[in-house]
DNA sequence: TTATAGAATGTAATCGCTTACATTTTGGGT
DNA sequence: ACCCAAAATGTAAGCGATTACATTCTATAA
């Protein structure tokens, strides 16, 4: 059952039919109602595929994540997803793990797709340090619209959303200092866009209250923070080599629970000798006690504003380049008020 | 550049290129070459609706998930994306809540793109109690292989993996029984085809032990097991309002997250006390302190399984109508030994 | 050398839709 | 009744691949 069976069927021209699927306008109300009914009771669906060949589109858009089985990624994921789907796009997901190879494969996968837009979900595939790196965005950018989530880069083709990790971070180191808390460890295990203005944010935070900020107590864990055990003996190990913190402070709630379970273990007192603050506001944040306090960095927010902003750049409508949202500290039971 | 550029470049047909590009073995190496240097040259990249006009198929399978931002689906999503993207067939992501209108939407969605395949991804989308609410499935499944994970159904063009959670679940309480726990809790927050069959499985524990099942110690969790405060209070009200329970056995890990903050909060003694043990095995376990014991039901080899069943099918070779894994106990601190 | 099977290549129809352009209808205004 | 612009509809040429079938090589055997 294709156009030209439904065109018979109605007696008119696949033109007509093809006006009427797409909701034109300068169709008379009888016709449409004619042909919508043969439509109907054959239950015809037009031909995805070959109105992709004619209009080039197919009304999807590919999501690259490293890996979606994070839970921060996969809330990302859902929303964005949900947000596209109500709009009539479909989503198709790629992801590509943290190699080269792989992101470059899942980019071309999709570009093969002809996606209508592509979406970076996360800072993962943005290297801060050398821009060269990011020469497969630039290049998939100067084919089609890019979205970016949680970083940013310059091209007249690619818009971003973000939060203000930074500044996220130093308040939320501000907030520890504000509190008596002297000795705060920064906890963190990657060196990607997010990260990198996280780490700032917590160096910003000490310069503004014009103490120095201890290098020793920038501590990067070699590891998944999905290995709570390893980063708890992570910071066991830290604290008995001398390192003497009354806070912690991490670039994700997973880490923070190895934190907890480094002061539940050692019979450390939470808050009281030792803060903690974790970082995404996530469900984790709660799977323990003390509930961790953490920054809430409006994922479904940023999801929502990246979906309609890419909705207006499909539209040919002008769309802000980069979107800034701020977050907001979350206080639960690991830090005192 | 397209098909025809690169015939006339090379000095061949578009047969031969089309030849060349599927890897035909009727074609002289020395044209092979010539051919694959233009298109090297030229970047070239079949346009894929084109092809997918012509063959009906453009090498696409359709996830359906109720909620990919829950962790258990998100990785068992991540897990079919990775092992079909290297089978060379691209993801189309739909998520569809609970409500039958979105799972319908979602399913009509994917039909109309021509996905060589549809994968359900999760018992949630299986009545177990009515047959004919899984219409829609079999409607599918008369026009495209369908995959279902963690559920079954019989149709001659419909596929399952699943674990034997009645029998991993039977197996839990059966080591609850056998450690001396006599009033064992069964918490659980939904009806799907796998909670059903949990639900039996602890019954049939009692049934094998010969001894009878009290029916109050059945609890349905009205929420999201995500709501663990939620169930903590619920816990604590089943305690308060007298039934008395020496273990909590759960649908999934996060509800015994909140029979962990039960226990902790009311200052409980796990294991000796209270024994819990929940079920997914998923990170959620080693968040808390003590760690949660759990079920694995092998999402993983599952996940593998499913697709390469799903490739089989694809290629017309034969495979099993249902597949069931068995879970395994994973214990940690929850429960004595 | 020639016939011929088999390999290599080419021709052109096809997939189902959109849309520029052509044509026909329609409904006022004289 | 007639004209004509505007509305409605139709015609047919793409879009870019695949592939059945036709044709042209090529190498081997007679």
């Amino acid at each position: 059952m294709n156009i030209y069976d439904i065109s018979k069927l109605a007696g008119v021209s696949t033109a007509t039919v093809s006006r009427v699927i797409n909701g034109a306008d300068n169709v008379k109300p009888s016709t449409r109602d004619k042909v919508l009914n043969v439509i109907e009771k054959n239950g015809y669906t037009p031909n995805a595929f070959a109105r992709g060949l004619g209009l080039n589109t197919m009304n999807s858009v590919g999501i690259m994540c490293v890996d979606s089985s994070d839970l921060y990624i996969a809330k990302a994921v859902y929303c964005i997803e949900g947000e596209l789907r109500e709009n009539g796009y479909h989503t198709i997901l790629t992801c590509t793990g943290f190699d080269r190879k792989g992101k470059e494969e899942s980019l071309s996968m999709l570009l093969a797709q002809h996606v209508d837009c592509i979406i970076f979900a996360g800072s993962a595939f943005i290297d801060d340090n050398n821009d060269k790196n990011n020469k497969y965005i630039y290049d998939a950018a100067d084919i089609v619209p890019v979205m970016i989530l949680n970083a940013c880069l310059d091209h007249p083709n690619i818009h971003c959303v973000l939060c203000d990790d930074s500044i996220a971070t130093r308040d939320a180191a501000l907030f520890l200092i504000d509190n008596g808390r002297r000795d705060i460890l920064y906890l963190y295990n990657s060196r990607t866009y997010s990260a990198v203005r996280k780490v700032a944010g917590y160096r910003k935070a000490f310069e503004l209250r014009r103490m120095s900020c201890d290098e020793r107590y920038l501590q990067f864990f070699e590891g998944s923070s999905r290995d709570i055990n390893g980063v708890c003996n992570f910071v066991t190990s830290l604290r008995r080599s001398g390192l003497n913190f009354d806070a912690i402070l991490t670039l994700d709630d997973l880490l923070a629970i190895g934190a907890v379970k480094y002061a539940l273990r050692n019979s450390i007192s939470i808050p009281d000798e030792l803060s903690i603050m974790g970082y995404n506001n996530s469900i984790f944040t709660v799977c323990c006690e003390p509930e961790i306090s953490s920054v809430d960095n409006r994922l479904e927010s940023m999801c929502k504003n990246l979906v309609s902003i890419c909705l207006d750049v499909l539209s040919g409508r002008e769309a802000p380049k980069k979107s800034m949202f701020s977050g907001m500290l979350v206080h639960r039971k690991t830090t005192l008020l």
